[in-house]
RNA sequence: GGGCGGAUAGCUCAGUGGCAAGAGCACCUGCCUUACACGCAGGGGGUCGCAGGUUCAAGUCCUGCUCCGCCCA
């Protein structure tokens, strides 16, 4: 025997030794085997950087719950796992660590720099994969990868060099945005345009000839120092005779041209831009439209340049403020507005981007973008929700070429190397150790890094072997699925897409599963520097794993931010406790059942065993179907609503009778039958979503049980459904709620029992209630049970309820309150008169009965019958009543 | 400026054009009924954002509008 369940579900208990059973019996490995169906889903690598957040928790349960299904199901189901180098994040993070030491990275040199970061890196990586088992995450550990590890380094340089061989990867000057804090190139996804407070300066520069000149507004004065030229739209009458005269620059005395461009807006500002081509993209097209010189006057770590002549040497920020001041006292200023623009800021540390002319490696994304199109165009990859493809294919046809070269130590360094002889670069698979050009050796290796998102692209091919031919990728290559948030479609998503087309000539995954963010209860963004965050750690110690993994998936719609509240894992929590005490009443009462299992499909079964069993089947038919359409929720509620409300509070009270009654054993067998099969079908149901509980409890149930993580997932069974037990039960449970009501309009108490009569309206349902007598006495708490044919009289000195198919009467021991009970009869009326009145006002309508449906109309017409039937009896009742006052 | 999403109970959200709009939490009433007070039973609570339209029938479809959020430029 098991020992003794406690009355209270103890997480920690059960949580602290399932996870090494599941490693000790393998059952997070996956073998290739030919005989089986091969299912895969990559992990999108956490960063190494900091520890998982509500974010990870939300994305690794879904896969946790999508790969224990289908390994419940036999397929060959590889979770395969791993976590990302994440560049910037993670050596921001190092940088931090070495300022507070009094140092940094300049200081101590790349190598150690980079040692320092692979420690820092490894502390992270054990932090986040235990927090991956304390969340019951079951990936394969045994192929855990790693975005910088050895194999994906190559792959990453396999790719590299085929795009450049291809013609694919170029470096050139272009205007990038750099971050002057991280001091390094960036990708434009890596620039977040956030709304700033600024200013609109409206800035006058005098004519050459000694005449007004023009002004010009700006939000960045600090640019102005750099400009070579003013620009107009042609068609603007005010400044048509300006156009190829010059005006002076303030501050630098420089003569500069007024130009005409198509590109300016007359409506905006003043209608006259000022053009600095180094330090504003659209200025730089303006610039080579109208072969404008280019004069640098930022730099790299955004200080005025010298030739910003007295500004040089001074941060921009600084200097924007001491030329707006200079303007001032020269009277050149002519306004100040406010003015609220997008300012880009560096996504990894916020500060603002500074748009800069820079000699960078770039992807051509032309021919990519449109391999990417095609993935989707050919329903290769199909996205769900649906519409996230409009979004994703957007990005796609829009797309520009891609800054990948990093001016950082953290990474895979670029492949390329600097022939000192023959001024060319070299780009190889292996490395070269003379010019493969000139033959020379002093090659010099370019010191910049990849962006991360770069090996991130090759993540579904390049950890299953790539570029190695391996078994792995012919057999689960393409993958299964992906999950992840809305926020990294471009980021990643797409880049997998369109480097798995170019490389493997496959999609990487045929069915990308799109959700969304968790926020706060309010609806803001969980981060930590706002001290929104929520430590999902924190809530599994105090609810449980399981309690949190439920709570997200019920909280889980498509493609939709969700709005965390602790309220929901309490509510989660609770749920287990009710699992745990079902498995306890089971249990206890599974003690003295037969050796000999019974045969359910041979066995007689009461309406309450076909009922259940009808229920039971039905819910597995939704998991079934819900779940196939990823529809977590809806599978989430499904089971919680059978379990809870038709499984515990109504197949356990109605097996009481028949478990309890020494003088029917065949049916309390059955009976035990019923309730271990159900039980059984509930816990491996619901494993995918809670599988600590659902594995201690399986192991309550059944002593010499293996693994339930590898015990087969229940399918539904079209010979248990029963629609008739479901409709007879489901009357059965109206009459118990009208009896019930009547209790607690007295306001009864569980242990007084009370006398009943209840009027069958018909002869079905008195023998329904007959054969239910046991059920009905112990759920209605009834003492004496008086059940009547149609059209019997009820007691006198009684309060009454109806229910569909019966009137139930409860005898008042003394006098009741006739007021009362008149205007709760008043308000029933009322009510179904309304109802009445609408039925009868549809069936009225010759449209209605000749357009709708035969059985739309057939169901108004039993519908309109019903009402009138208790309409009647709550009358007559009303009138015998009023007669009593 | 372009695009997308949302608006349903106090809160968070479900809701294939057809049986009178549901759940969880919160709220009110009564209860330690030997699986569970992390519980049981009963109950209150809604102009489904606004205005039109299509339809026998609209929370659901169409048009416009108003707010909120996000993405891209």
């Amino acid at each position: 025997m098991p020992e003794k369940m406690p009355p209270g579900y103890d997480h920690e208990q059960a949580e602290s030794k399932w996870y090494d059973y599941w490693l000790e019996n393998d059952v997070t490995r996956a073998e290739i085997d030919p005989e089986r169906e091969p299912f895969c889903i990559v992990i999108p690598p956490p960063n190494v950087t900091g520890s998982l957040h509500m974010g990870h928790a939300l994305d690794n349960t879904i896969q946790d719950l999508l790969t224990r299904w289908k390994r419940m199901q036999g397929y060959a189901a590889l979770w395969l796992p791993g976590t990302d180098h994440a560049g910037i994040a993670t050596q921001n993070v190092v940088e931090k660590m070495l300022a507070e030491e009094g140092t940094d990275r300049h200081a101590i040199g790349r190598d150690a720099f980079v040692r320092r970061t692979w420690e820092v890196a490894d502390d992270h990586h054990d932090i986040i994969i235990g927090q991956l088992q304390r969340l019951g995450c079951s990936p394969d550990w045994s192929r855990e990868r790693f975005t910088l590890d050895e194999g994906l380094s190559r792959a990453v340089r396999e790719a590299f060099v085929t795009l450049y061989e291809q013609g694919l990867i170029y470096r050139g000057a272009r205007m990038i945005n750099w971050c002057p804090r991280c001091a390094t190139g960036l990708s434009d996804l890596e620039v977040e345009h956030m709304d700033d407070a600024g200013h609109f300066w409206h800035m006058r520069y005098p004519g050459s000839d000694g005449g007004p000149g023009v002004v010009v507004a700006t939000t960045r004065p600090e640019t102005m120092l750099g400009d070579t030229a003013v620009a107009v739209h042609p068609d603007d009458e005010r400044y048509a005779d300006l156009v190829g005269k010059t005006v002076m620059l303030p501050l630098m005395d420089r003569e500069i041209p007024v130009v005409a461009d198509e590109a300016v807006d007359p409506e905006f500002g003043t209608g006259a831009v000022k053009v600095t081509p180094s330090h504003d993209p659209n200025d730089l097209e303006i610039a080579t439209r109208h072969n404008l010189p280019h004069v640098v006057v930022i730099d790299e770590n955004a200080r005025m340049t010298e030739n910003a002549g007295a500004y040089a040497g001074m941060d921009r920020f600084e200097a924007r403020r001491e030329i707006v001041s200079a303007l001032e006292e020269l009277g050149l200023l002519e306004g100040i507005e406010e003015h609220h623009h997008k300012v880009g800021h560096c996504q990894r540390c916020d500060t603002v981007v500074e748009p800069l002319i820079s000699e960078q490696w770039f992807v051509a994304m032309e021919r990519l973008g449109a391999e990417g199109l095609r993935a989707v165009d050919e329903g290769l990859v199909k996205f769900v929700p649906e519409r996230w493809t409009k979004v994703y294919r957007e990005w796609l046809e829009n797309i520009e070429d891609w800054c990948i070269s990093r001016q950082l130590w953290w990474g895979h360094q670029i492949p390329a190397w600097w022939c000192t002889s023959c001024n060319q670069w070299i780009v190889s698979r292996e490395d070269p150790t003379e010019c493969l050009a000139c033959g020379a050796a002093g090659l010099v290796q370019s010191p910049d890094v990849l962006d991360t998102w770069f090996s991130s692209g090759l993540w579904p091919f390049s950890t299953l072997g790539w570029p190695d031919e391996t078994e792995e990728l012919d057999y689960w290559f393409p993958t299964s699925m992906l999950v992840t948030a809305y926020d990294i479609i471009f980021f990643w998503v797409a880049r997998m897409i369109m480097d798995s087309m170019h490389f493997m000539g496959r999609q990487p995954f045929d069915t990308v599963f799109i959700h969304g963010l968790v926020r706060t209860q309010d609806g803001r963004k969980m981060s930590k520097s706002l001290g929104t965050g929520v430590d999902p750690l924190g809530l599994i110690d105090k609810y449980g794993a399981d309690a949190l993994r439920f709570a997200l998936m019920q909280m889980i719609t498509h493609g939709q931010d969700l709005r965390y509240s602790e309220d929901r894992v309490l509510g989660a929590r609770n749920f287990c406790n009710k699992l745990w005490n079902v498995t306890r009443f089971v249990t206890m009462n599974l003690e003295d059942a037969p050796e000999q299992r019974i045969d359910l499909s041979e066995a007689e079964l009461s309406l309450a065993d076909r009922w259940i069993l009808s229920r039971h089947n039905r819910m597995l038919e939704t998991v079934d179907r819900e779940l196939t359409q990823f529809n977590i929720a809806q599978t989430t509620d499904a089971l919680y609503e059978h379990i809870w409300s038709e499984f515990a509070d109504w197949y356990v009270e109605l097996a009481k009778a028949d478990l309890y009654d020494p003088e029917t054993p065949e049916r309390k067998a059955t009976t035990q039958e019923v309730l271990r099969t159900v039980l059984s079908g509930i816990l491996r149901a619901l494993h995918p979503i809670m599988p600590f509980i659902t594995e201690e409890l399986w192991h309550r149930l059944d002593e010499q049980a293996g693994p339930i993580a590898l015990a087969q997932f229940p399918m539904a069974d079209a010979a248990l459904r029963d629609d008739a037990a479901e409709e007879r039960l489901e009357r059965f449970q109206g009459i118990v709620t009208a009896v019930r009501t009547l209790r607690a309009a007295l306001t009864l108490p569980p242990s007084q029992r009370a006398p009943m009569t209840i009027i069958a309206d018909d002869e079905e349902t008195l023998e329904l209630l007959q054969a239910q007598q046991a059920g009905l006495r112990n759920l209605g708490m009834i003492s004496e049970l008086e059940l009547l044919s149609s059209g019997a009289a009820g007691p006198e000195n009684s309060l009454a309820a109806t229910a569909p198919g019966a009137q139930v009467f409860l005898q008042v021991p003394g006098s009741v309150d006739i007021g009362d009970e008149l205007s709760r009869l008043d308000r029933q009326i009322a009510e179904i008169e309304g109802d009445m009145r609408k039925s009868e006002g549809k069936l009225g309508n010759e449209q209605f009965v000749a357009n709708a449906p035969e059985e739309i109309v057939a169901r108004e017409r039993e519908r309109l019958t019903e009402s009138q039937e208790k309409i009647a009896q709550l009358r007559e009742r009303r009138d015998t009543l009023a007669g009593l006052a």
